[in-house]
DNA sequence: AGTAATTACGAGGTACGTAACAATC
DNA sequence: GATTGTTACGTACCTCGTAATTACT
């Protein structure tokens, strides 16, 4: 008895006649009539009534078909089991401090291993490092080197934190600007910057911040308001905004390194993408 | 995916080694390396830590090794569902009013139909009846022929009554006798005898009865006592006890014909086992 | 050495499709 | 006559067994 007899035979069930079933299944109808033939030998059973022109289930029959359906349904349950056992092979999980760098990351994974999906989720360093250390992530993207030995990291790359400031700020005239400078200064905010956040928190003290969830929204608002903003050099966050100079942030704290941190014993389609990461130049690190 | 994978997948768990599993399956080893390889492939996932000399389930393969088992315990179910309906299809249910016919029918059918089973009951006339109406059995015999239009029935054999009376007694010397001459006296009755029990109860309404279940007991007391007994010219009813003869009763009720009654839409085994005691000649039927 | 697993190769069997046929509606 | 099911026949594929290879205990 074979899975595909069952799967063939509550199809017959389901459809009334053989020809019909066996268009459904893509085999010809003499094929389908001898596997049932087949079937009904090895179960020492007929199935069918049978007319010349017609098939129709007999009690065995039935009995046959209620089976199979459990069957089927149990191999079903199997088969979603490993279906999603290869979804989540091929899904890599990673808690970053930043958005730019898991950005940076997915390219260059998309182009490499189109199957592998990464799933970035923001959250602050300690979480991050948790989240990595209980195995609950493949990766950590970290803004320093963690000192764990059973740990390997690669920088992956650099991000410049700039002031977007009014033309008619007298500060847009500078080459450059330190966080001394700008504080007391009322900042809005986008929220999706990560780290940033607390290092221009813990740099401004005296400052002001307007924090806006969307990012539309916050591009649309920078060119009605006179207030500050901040940008940064990576890619996605490189924004011109019409009446806005962007001037360099001098402080050392305004510039950040990302590593991608993970367990030394990853294996499968992380331990491909750590390889992939790490045997190319990380961006942006002058 | 087929069956066969899941089931060499739980002997190599059962087993540990590929090896003992392909001895146990009687297949090679190679044979069943590659089987299980083409499930890994089927399923996406490799199911073994391999070593070059050994394998050992890994996860994805203990997952394997218990869907495989509720499937295959699935499949155990319908096969033994399939079973008892194919030994249901194989047993004929009798109902009885004497024990001789159901031996004639038998007999004859262990003979042409080996493979068939017949478990005969011993009821009366109206049991009988009523369990062939209700479907209960698939034939019963009876002494005389139903007139209900949707049955069938043939004679099978005619079954005569004699007494076995002690030379001692005046009445062995007679010919023949009549239950009215025999009236009176004290029995001794095996009690499976089953419709002449009525019969002899009903016609000596004036004697005594000592009924004995065990015909080993019946047959030894029959030699030390002087009570009257009957015997009947059924084949394994005749019986030839020292210091008795037997005298044929001449009453008309002490014949039977029994007939097998079967319904008019019987088919499979019985069909068969009907048509087959139809086609030969009644025994004893004088 | 001995055991266990994998790879290579040839052979056999099994089930498929095409074609012809039978019998209903 | 169209649809449905079964039988006949040739073929292609697939899996098995044998034999050779590798590696570990």
């Amino acid at each position: 008895m074979e899975l595909e007899q069952l799967r063939q035979l509550v199809e017959i069930d389901r459809l009334g006649t053989i020809s019909a079933a066996a268009e459904e299944l893509h085999i010809t109808q003499p094929a389908l009539s001898r596997s049932v033939r087949r079937l009904e030998t090895d179960l020492g059973q007929s199935l069918f009534d049978r007319g010349h022109n017609s098939v129709a289930l007999n009690e065995a029959g039935k009995l046959a078909v209620h089976h199979a359906k459990r069957i089927l349904a149990d191999v079903r349950l199997m088969r979603d089991d490993f279906d999603a056992l290869s979804q989540r092979e091929r899904t890599i999980k990673i808690a970053s401090v930043g958005p730019a760098p898991t950005w940076c990351l997915t390219e260059r994974v998309v182009e490499e291993f189109p199957r592998i999906i990464i799933t970035p989720q923001l959250m602050d360093e300690v979480q991050a490092e948790n989240a990595l250390i209980n195995r609950d992530v493949d990766f950590a993207i970290l803004d320093r080197e963690p000192a764990l030995p059973t740990f390997q990291s690669i920088p992956l790359m650099g991000e410049n934190l700039f002031a977007l400031i009014p033309q008619e700020n007298p500060l847009s005239k500078r080459s450059s600007v330190s966080f001394a400078e700008l504080d007391e200064q009322p900042f809005l905010l986008f929220k999706g910057i990560g780290g940033w956040m607390n290092v221009v928190r813990t740099h401004l003290p005296h400052s002001q911040f307007i924090v806006q969830e969307d990012r539309e929204v916050f591009l649309g608002l920078l060119e009605k308001s006179d207030l500050l903003a901040f940008s940064s050099d990576a890619p996605r966050n490189e924004v011109e905004v019409k009446g806005r100079v962007r001037i360099p942030i001098t402080d050392s704290s305004a510039r950040v390194v990302y590593f991608l941190v993970a367990s030394k014993d990853i294996q499968g389609s992380a331990s491909d993408v750590f390889q992939l990461m790490a045997a190319q130049e990380p961006t942006n690190l002058s």
